[in-house]
DNA sequence: ATAACAAACGTTATATTATAACATTATATG
DNA sequence: CATATAATGTTATAATATAACGTTTGTTAT
């Protein structure tokens, strides 16, 4: 059993600001919300962001250039990510769907080719919105 | 028959660029590779790429913040997009397979919500790099 | 043709997102 | 302890994208 990851001050205060969102956040937007901890500078966010990607514990939404918590215990690290996103109202929630990650996952294309990881967006209308 | 979109001269401009590339290009290396057509600043390269994204003819690929001519002639006006990302060359290649794009854009969440639109990044090594 | 409207253009300024570089401090490992 | 690695703090700057405003060009209807 792997040990649990330990993370840095900086890394889980950014961490414990994205799992508290309600939607994705931008890394000027983290940053505005812990200048009263200490932290000052884009860098630090953008460090810690960093880290948090590779564990796995959160996600960037790559037509948002904003940041999401993983909800999922079984995304492999980042290697197998999809989203579901509101165009009105800019909620994001991560699509858990194991068929759809195997498909994905064992997809190759025309020459054969696999690939190692996948991001997919799904845009529409929450239920709410709808 | 749908008539041939005519295209501005500035749209035209940006799309022979993207066309003749051989991979993804940045709003401001299509901006440096104009100015000699009078074209001085990022707002006339970004609304004529807005434009095109809109009528199809480019995409925008959204881990890297560049843009690709569309060589699939069904992708839908951009609603249902794929492309494999070489990891080391940064070469990209849009994906055009009926059968992930039906099972993507028929697609639905647990909830049964369907999606109006999906992007699809996958990412590992193209063939030279492997 | 010309009035009215919409689309595209040109330009200046500014906002937003992200990284470089370098010195310092904390943490782990033998 | 000695050394190496990871994390931090800080200043500066690069890269990406949009706001705002006025002008020009192209389309459509009378
Ligand atoms: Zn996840
Ligand atoms: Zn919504
Ligand atoms: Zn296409
Ligand atoms: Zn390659």
């Amino acid at each position: 059993m792997a040990q649990a990851q330990i993370l840095s001050k900086n890394q889980q205060i950014v961490l414990d600001i994205i799992e508290k969102a309600k939607g994705p956040l931008k890394a000027y937007s983290i940053l505005f919300n812990v200048q009263k901890k200490g932290i000052n500078a884009p860098q630090q966010i953008y460090r810690a962001l960093d880290k948090l990607i590779e564990m796995g514990k959160i996600h960037k939404i790559e037509s948002k250039n904003a940041f999401v918590a993983c909800r999922n215990s079984n995304c492999e690290i980042s290697k197998a990510t999809a989203f579901s996103i509101c165009e009105s109202c800019e909620m994001v929630d991560e699509i858990i769907d194991v068929k759809l990650s195997k498909y994905l996952s064992s997809f190759s294309d025309k020459k054969g080719t696999k690939y190692k990881r996948f991001n997919l967006e799904f845009f529409g209308l929450c239920k709410k919105c709808k």
